[in-house]
DNA sequence: GGCATCGGCCG
DNA sequence: CGGCCGATGCC
């Protein structure tokens, strides 16, 4: 405790680093959000699990974005992110403006259906270190790397489809003789859609009306 | 083989 | 600056 008027002595600086410009009327009212990660509207209530026979009374769907902590050992480079522990409302000034705002972070993206998680990662070694992953991960809890990564998977209900990694080409190949796709795999079932089946609660229809036409909504119907 | 992460590139 | 993708390494 006495080194705190030995670390941060400069109080009277602080003010003068982080004046806060244009304030109005934030100061600590923003630290205390009613609800950042719950928007009006959004209600994550339990009662719809008892008409899904299928549905283990394992644990509810609550908002995980990824809060898990560390456990221990595991050499794990990254740690993920808590939200809670983010919002220091400190003088931030050591800090870039993209962890400040962890919180926004964390919250869903309209494109991202409700039912899906966001896992943020944070990188913590190489030159890169400090950057902030965003991954998205699906009621299966598929992993994704990007939105676009996302909607391909809504789209055709199949992880997106990389290049096996051609090396350099192999530079004496002859001319004429390469890689020919070969017409496998014929049963591709679940070309359409496949909305959120794992926890289709019986209340969808209420949700859907509820909420708003998302442009993934759309997907759907085509 | 698969997963995870980092790096680098691009918009 | 953020985001995405690709590649590599490691297990």
């Amino acid at each position: 405790m006495s080194e705190n008027s030995s670390g941060r002595g400069q109080g009277g600086v602080d003010l003068a680093t982080n004046p806060t410009p244009v304030d109005p009327n934030n100061d600590i009212g923003d630290l205390i959000l009613p609800d950042p990660l719950l928007d009006s509207g959004s209600f994550i209530d339990a009662d719809q699990n008892e008409a899904e026979p299928m549905t283990p009374p394992k644990k509810q769907q609550h908002q995980q974005i990824s809060e898990d902590e560390q456990g221990s050992g595991s050499g794990i480079a990254t740690e993920p992110i808590s939200v809670a522990a983010a919002v220091d409302g400190s003088a931030g000034s050591t800090r870039p403006p993209t962890k400040r705002n962890l919180e926004e972070m964390s919250k869903r993206p309209s494109w991202l259906p409700e039912t899906w998680t966001i896992d943020l990662r944070v990188r913590s070694s190489g030159a890169t270190a400090g950057t902030i992953d965003r991954y998205y991960r699906d009621p299966s809890g598929k992993k994704f790397r990007s939105k676009n990564e996302v909607m391909h998977f809504l789209e055709t209900g199949n992880k997106i489809k990389r290049k096996p990694y051609d090396a350099e080409a192999t530079p004496s190949k002859s001319p004429g003789s390469k890689k020919q796709k070969k017409s496998a795999s014929k049963r591709k079932k679940s070309e359409a859609l496949k909305f959120d089946f794992e926890n289709r609660p019986s209340a969808v229809s209420g949700i859907c009306t509820n909420a708003p036409e998302e442009t993934w909504t759309a997907s759907v119907d085509n």
